[in-house]
DNA sequence: GATGAATGAGCTTTCATTCAT
DNA sequence: CATGAATGAAAGCTCATTCAT
């Protein structure tokens, strides 16, 4: 079981099948429950090889948080366009963010489940994307808050904007309610059948963008045509 | 270390003190790697007596589960007044949550990182709870929404009002939006000093009930005075 | 389960009671893999109080064998008429024999398996009433051999009779595997539906004084009306 | 202490190196009270690789019964002539018996003593070697019935032979006896200094061969020479 | 006299890790 | 380069045994 034994492979591509079993049985088994002997086995090499590769199993472990960050980073950038208005950027960065940690279970586990709980040092690893993210959110809320600036609506009505007034915490603690709103859906899509990635992207920026008050009021978000 | 060590006590106490020793093993070792030595040790009792009391590793983190999952759903069952408008009670649950969460951060990390962690048999057991919130949120969702059918600014204009519109999936995914972002937010208030259960409380209200479209307008929501 | 908790017993009875849950535990899990826990529940009474009494696993293990290979051997002996011819006195005596065993299956198994396989201490204890056992058959084999001496047939066929001859080791031998057969055929009994203790006895009475040979020639030893 | 400690052997080497260990201290000390730890230690090597290769304490006292069990059953076939006349197959095979049993203490005491009495499981495993000797004592003791048949003293005599006669249940007795005699013999052989194999197998053919009476007749059975 | 409370010691088992080839 | 052979260390669990009441 496992791959298929081909010999003699460069280090880099046995690098990749190790990870890739890693990935798997950590994110299943979890950190500590994970055995070696099973990701050497899945992984179709010897442990000495793991080990030669790969140092330890806590090398390995944030060998993979490393890995599986990099690759949902870079799944949500390819997925938003730079200069696109920040709620379709965010729009965007949610379906490839959802559709990602789909398509990913396990990677997602990884991140999500196991590098949380197992110490601070994988924690940290996760901590470093996940602030990454926050940022890029936060970015995107800051964007949308200047361009609501000289909202003619609102400008009429001595409304205030959301810049001047809402300090860094406040607009850190919107950010990160997003992230973990949108963490959460990515288990529970994962766990309900018949979500789609593009349902939990549009529950979501419904939830964040109209908030349950304009939602309420029958004026939902509506996520534009793509 | 540990407790102080006290001979001969009733059989309830001894069990209460092992279980707190236990959620702060498993709050911050996590489940596999808390050891039983470790735990019988900070509990001021012998191995054996641990085994005696409550069966089995397994066993004993069950019972921890189910009595932090307990503290914390009546904690927020006490925050709550049942015949408050919908904002009020969700204003007033969100604060018994981080208040609660705040002060117990072992048993929370016991709830919302090691047992969802760790097999089933665990993750089914916060389930339980969690789903209990959820159906919680969802009620006072609903309520929101029924209570805003009549409004006079949305009934003018020709808006639908979210309860025909939104199917059970996504007053569900809704509901599990706003419950992830407090979790979220209940770790994000642990780690960052200087943030309250107040301020959390605060920002996630702000988030669910007018939205980030709302906020950017200048119209957040304004908690009522309590 | 167990025995009905009636309080307030003399001493003696209560000690009869342990060994009674003893002697079940012991002749059914084996002697380490019983656990004093069992037997005092089994027992009805609270472990500390096995302690008072019998002192330790081992003294009272000790005590069990002494019952009950006491029990055994009295059985035999209340079954045998002293002054009976030799055949007579071992067709009774196995008998008694068979049907002891038969009746007791745990108090045999302690002696006959459990006894024998934890240790010379407990081994010499069988190995007492085991050779007061094949001294009784020995005596038999030797009163036998006397009355035979003036055996008409033989004395003119100039046979040369056993005692003579078979020096006491032989002798030995011979009640040794009278007594192993005897042992063996208990167990078969016991787990061969239908076998009867009597049945049992003539087996091996036929086998033991006519032998195989005679068997076959068609003179089995034909058991006395009883 | 225990076997010198040789570096880098192959596993099957080891194996046997292991099971020797295993044998000699499950043989003296039963299977409970056996560790793993002793055993490895005598087996000069740690215990991991004990575990390794032959997976729990049960399947290595499995593999112990098993071997043990065909290298007894082994010596008693290549002791046996199988075209030679019954007593002298019955005479062969009881030397070899007892040849094996004396040479091989700690395996006779695994097979007779430890494996019947620590559990069902182990029980099974010797009770099939078992039967497969008491098969083979049935068949002499029916060949020999056979050939007695035609015997013309008998014939004469109107002598009744022991096939037509003895019900199944009889000769599986016949058989049970004689093998538990020689189960008994062993032990006794081996605790009696002085009782070679030859004098144990002797008289054990005289007993069942000729029988007590027989014997007190001074008709013995007479060994072929050999 | 009788027991609930408590433990020291030891067991089987597993795992990350490393040589020697 | 690659691996079969091997282990130190520790974990979960159980048991015979004893106090203190």
């Amino acid at each position: 079981m496992g791959a298929v034994k081909t010999k003699r492979m460069p280090r880099a591509v046995r690098e990749q099948q190790m990870l890739d079993a890693a990935v798997r049985i950590f994110g299943r088994r979890g950190y500590m429950a994970a055995s070696m002997d099973e990701i050497a086995e899945v992984a179709g090499v010897s442990k000495p090889l793991v080990y030669l590769y790969l140092n330890s199993k806590e090398d390995l472990f944030t060998a993979c948080i490393r890995r599986e960050a990099h690759a949902l980073t870079a799944a949500v950038r390819a997925g938003v366009e730079p200069h696109a208005p920040a709620d379709r950027q965010l729009w965007d960065g949610l379906r490839a963010f959802f559709t990602h940690t789909a398509q990913h279970p396990d990677g997602w586990a990884v991140l999500h489940l196991q590098a949380r709980t197992h110490g601070d040092v994988f924690a940290a690893e996760v901590t470093a994307m996940r602030e990454e993210i926050v940022a890029f959110v936060t970015q995107l809320i800051l964007a949308a808050a200047r361009a609501a600036l000289p909202h003619p609506r609102l400008r009429s009505c001595g409304g205030t904007p959301i810049d001047p007034d809402l300090p860094e915490t406040e607009v850190a603690g919107l950010a990160e309610a997003l992230v973990g709103a949108a963490e959460s859906l990515a288990d529970w899509a994962n766990a309900t059948p018949g979500v789609t990635a593009r349902q939990a992207a549009a529950t979501l920026m419904n939830f964040a963008w109209a908030g349950l008050g304009d939602l309420m009021d029958g004026r939902p978000w509506s996520p534009p045509v793509s």
